[in-house]
RNA sequence: GCCCAGAUGGUGGAAUUGGUAGACACGAGGGACUUAAAAUCCCUUGGCCAGUGAUGGCCGUACGGGUUCGAUUCCCGUUCCGGGCACCA
């Protein structure tokens, strides 16, 4: 009987929809099982076949779990505010919600011939009110609160305000953009607007004037993890500082909880290790260094606090406000040119071209230690945004230093014993500390340094520094507070409104507020964001309403906000919602958050390492401080499917000629490598017709063939249309069918690891499911019997069920597909047709190829779904070998195999080795030293 | 520059974590069936050498060392590819 993939898959999907078999209710009788892909953005290009893999992976691993007995959640839904849409909107005019809606479909379609066990109906979409009224309302709750350092959580800013009240800021240990103080009664002095001003500083959802990345050519802010090496993620437009007022999540707070969470989940080392590289830990020293004939006093934060003895200059970042303050007037001029000059420089410039530049201010600094005067200098190789964007420098042991101070010829001063600075400077963490002070000086309090290790002298400096208040040992991390507004049109609105300039938040019973309509998707011509463009975008205070802007009167009517939030703020917490997707009274009940708790496998690509898994955890771990998320880590295993990429062919065309020469020949000709679409090459082999009839160019085409064919060259590359190597998983589906696309995919190699797709093995995985079919037919009739099963059966089952069992739990597909091979392979040739053997083996493949496995699994009798049915167990005892072949080897040289009984014990074999029975032709004269006796597999004779 | 991961046939990749390297699949070559094609099935397929032959020998997991009876696996050094961070003091 033909194996009709077609039929079969068609009449299992329909089926698996009308008796609504993927669907999840929460059941406290059965253990819970979350599995989680990041959800999609859907573009309008459609999925490529390397789009299915994690999600055929996750698929596998829920289908196995729900066998295993567990009531598992497997959602799926769309991420679908992004950029495209909102592009795409400005050059046709068409709303971007017509366009997601249109990709969500051709998804949805691509996605069902696939056959996913996903339970559609907790969907959702980021844009959809329903759902986004929830990031509306996270993000009411991060206004509402501020983070305390001494419970380590976020807290409802009412406490803040009690404890002004009580006692003003003394005593308060608050997480804060700058430090305040104040009385409680001069709290009280303040008026309203002061008072939320103050308030603000706190806030875990702030608005602040702060740098950020501008994006021209996008016309927006981006996030820091949007912008790599100086232009913008998304279309690699330049990126500039500027200094604009926005919202803010004080993500920074979260640091250090975020880097402890790590050890306690379950990713690997690699993610683990990017992401606390982003966080960035440092610990370090802030010192205080006096300004010399003045007043002022700064603070720096150093790693190398031992290091202070070295330190021959000082150094400003151009965008600190101390430059102002200690440039003398002499050197005015000069430090306005150099301003003038950084402020022209774009984040690019600066990583392209690392020059050294800088100006002296004309203050002098005094040391702590030694009272020395040392000159404070401006540079824009001191960050603005770390520490507090001064340091000391000690050019003897940082190559910044070192390279700045042999540019302006300042002072080198060696702290190490034996290091060699002539060159360059010694950054190593090691050595015996010298000149700590100098010979023949004296330190405060004959403080010295010298003969301790550098570990033993940071240590020391730290300890004097802190008991003689000389500054305070800090911790610093290069994690920065997300920057949460968006110049765009196509994103979630802002529950804010605008009363003098304050931002009041709409009453949360009012959510969603949804976004308004606008006639162009552009910014507006003053420059204001595109929801500027909006008519009806005023807030009512009396009716509570979105009303006409006309009607904004600043007393009862106020404009809204024109920002909108980024890409991360509904991908942040809907793992959450799945699992309570239609309540509308919360963001999920206690009960639904309690019973699924948090993903227990979360499969995605490692690109998001420094986003979107940053930004969720932090969420999470905000709403888990709120009592709303019972688990402190949203992911608990994370997988990353590696990319798939694209196996690109191309064809050679002899140069000012339309004749194309064949890739062995081409060496012969002067010729240019053109991509083809691989399409229309099959096993390398270029269909000539489909490639006349590809571009009209190539209509007259000529061809120089070798063997009369004409072979392509190839290379591995992205998968993208430009080069016309997308492959469509409808077209293998077509095909193949589903059940084979999903075994190849798996089969193509680790799921982690990234591999380019080429769609010539494709035919293995196809025969074999035909063999596996086949196994159950004779001719045309359908034969399973109900004998018993011989010993060599039960063993081909049971070596299968181990494998394949142990293999899913460590996601290694790719080596179980050929298990089954193997097993179809030998239970084919010993012709077994025994339900006994067979049944356990359409369970084992059901999660691989659901469809076939649903057909088979109907035809022996069953009137339930293959995915009600257990998994079986395998049982040692059918694996046990009577014999056991045993290695011969002579000096670990192997010569030949002998079979033991299994139950041969060491003394025996090696009594047998001893005895010269194994043949002694190899032993004769020799006298044996030893014998190593690996179990049940190597008998090593040491010979002399 | 720093950190992480990796390198195995013509190709994708296996190898029970120290025990017969190259499973399984693709591709290639040969054969069977067929008027023919498709489909299906069988054999060969890391390299070199010897033999008519069954077969036997040597080399071989990026490169160079080391530990071990035995190393793709562990250790040290080198080269190359990929990823992350990058004037973060």
């Amino acid at each position: 009987m033909e194996y009709n993939f077609r039929e079969i898959e068609k009449k299992w999907q329909q089926r698996w929809v009308a008796q609504q078999t993927y669907r999840t209710t929460e059941n406290p009788e059965r253990k819970k099982f979350y599995v989680l892909n990041m959800f999609p953005y859907p573009s309008g290009a459609g999925l490529h076949v390397g789009h299915p893999l994690g999600y055929i992976a996750s698929d596998i691993y829920a289908r196995y779990k729900r066998l295993q007995g567990f009531n598992v959640l497997n959602p799926m839904g769309y991420d679908a505010y992004g950029l495209p849409a909102e592009q795409y909107a400005i050059q046709t005019g068409q709303h971007p919600a017509i366009t997601t809606d249109q990709n969500i479909a051709r998804y949805r379609e691509q996605l069902d011939k696939i056959g996913f066990s996903f339970d559609w109906s907790r969907e959702v979409r980021t844009c959809d009110p329903k759902y986004y009224h929830w990031t509306q309302w996270a993000f009411q709750q991060m206004f509402g609160s501020f983070y305390c350092n001494k419970c380590q959580s976020a807290q409802p800013i009412e406490k803040l305000i009690e404890h002004f009240e009580k006692q003003g800021t003394a005593d308060l240990d608050a997480v804060q953009n700058e430090e305040l103080s104040f009385t409680a009664d001069e709290w009280r002095a303040k008026s309203d607007n002061e008072k939320q001003q103050v308030l603000m500083n706190y806030r875990i959802a702030y608005l602040a004037e702060t740098m950020v990345n501008w994006c021209p050519a996008l016309g927006t802010v981006l996030a820091n993890d949007e912008v790599v090496n100086g232009v913008s993620e998304r279309g690699g437009y330049p990126v500039e500082q500027k200094r604009m007022k926005q919202w803010c999540l004080r993500v920074s707070a979260y640091a250090q909880r975020l880097l402890d969470g790590l050890e306690t989940i379950d990713w690997t080392e690699s993610l683990k290790e990017t992401q606390r590289n982003w966080i960035g830990r440092s610990e370090g020293t802030e010192m205080q260094f006096k300004v010399a004939d003045s007043d002022i006093e700064f603070t720096i934060f150093t790693t190398r606090a031992d290091t202070i003895f070295g330190v021959t200059f000082m150094v400003l970042a151009p965008e600190s406000e101390l430059v102002a303050q200690l440039t003398t007037p002499e050197q005015k001029a000069a430090v306005d040119e150099y301003l003038a000059y950084v402020k022209k420089r774009t984040e690019r410039d600066r990583i392209s071209d690392r020059k050294v530049t800088g100006v002296f201010s004309g203050s002098y600094a005094i040391n702590p230690f030694t009272g020395d005067k040392i000159p404070v200098w401006i540079s824009e190789y001191v960050l603005a945004g770390y520490g507090t964007g001064a340091i000391m420098a000690v050019p003897a042991h940082d190559s910044r230093d070192y390279a700045f101070a042999r540019h302006f010829n300042l002072p080198i001063i060696p702290l190490i014993e034996g290091a060699d600075i002539s060159e360059e400077s010694f950054d190593a963490k090691e050595g015996i500390v010298m000149n700590s002070p100098a010979t023949g000086k004296t330190a405060l309090d004959g403080f010295s340094l010298n003969g301790l290790t550098v570990k033993e002298a940071i240590a020391a400096t730290k300890q004097f520094v802190t008991e003689h208040k000389l500054g305070r040992v800090k911790v610093n991390y290069r994690l920065r507070d997300a920057i949460f507004s968006r110049q765009r049109y196509w994103g979630e609105p802002f529950p804010v409104y605008y009363k003098d300039g304050m931002p009041q938040m709409v009453p949360q019973e009012c959510l969603p507020l949804e976004l308004p309509e606008v006639d162009k998707f552009l910014p507006t011509e003053t420059g204001e964001p595109p929801l500027g463009n909006a008519k009806k975008w005023a807030w009512d205070t009396k009716t509570n309403t979105i009303v006409d802007n006309s009607l904004i009167d600043n007393d009862t009517v106020f404009p809204l906000e024109l920002n909108t939030m980024p890409g991360f703020a509904g991908s942040s917490a809907y793992y959450l919602r799945y699992m309570d997707p239609h309540n509308d009274q919360a963001l999920i009940s206690k009960k639904a958050d309690e019973y699924w708790q948090n993903v227990d496998l979360y499969v995605g690509g490692s690109e998001h390492a420094t986003g979107h898994l940053i930004y969720s955890r932090f969420w999470n771990k905000f709403l888990f401080d709120l009592g709303v998320s019972c688990k402190e880590e949203p992911f608990q295993k994370l997988v990353n499917q590696g990319m798939i990429q694209g196996r690109s062919n191309f064809v050679y065309r002899i140069k000012d000629t339309n004749t194309f020469v064949s890739l062995g020949l081409k060496d012969q000709y002067d010729v240019t490598p053109l991509h083809v679409d691989v399409n229309i090459v099959s096993g390398d082999v270029l269909d000539i017709e489909a490639f006349k009839a590809w571009r009209p160019e190539y209509a007259t085409a000529e061809f120089i063939l070798e063997d009369g064919k004409y072979i392509c060259g190839w290379a591995v590359e992205k998968m993208s249309k430009s080069m016309f190597n997308v492959v469509n998983p409808d077209m293998i589906v077509e095909k193949f069918g589903a059940d084979t696309l999903r075994l190849y995919e798996m089969f193509l190699g680790p799921v982690e690891q990234a591999k380019p797709w080429d769609t010539n093995g494709i035919d293995g995985s196809h025969r074999f499911l035909k063999k596996f079919w086949n196994m159950f037919w004779q001719k045309d009739d359908f034969v399973v019997t109900d004998d018993a099963p011989t010993p060599a059966e039960l063993k081909s089952l049971h070596k299968l069920i181990k494998k394949v069992t142990e293999d899913i739990e460590v996601f290694s597909y790719n080596t179980s597909i050929p298990a089954f091979m193997i097993a179809t392979n030998e239970l084919t040739q010993l012709k077994c047709q025994k339900r006994a053997i067979l049944e356990p083996m359409v369970v084992l493949i059901a999660p691989f190829a659901p469809h076939i496995a649903e057909e088979l699994w109907e035809k022996m009798g069953h009137t339930t779904s293959v995915c009600d049915a257990q998994w079986p167990t395998f049982n040692e005892k059918y694996l046990v070998e009577d014999t056991v072949k045993m290695m011969v080897a002579f000096n670990g040289k192997t010569r030949f195999s002998i079979d033991f009984p299994a139950d041969a014990d060491n003394a025996t074999i090696e009594a047998a080795a001893r005895g010269h029975e194994l043949t002694p032709k190899y032993v004769e004269d020799k006298q044996i030293m030893k014998v190593i006796i690996v179990p049940k597999r190597m008998i090593n004779i040491v010979i002399k």
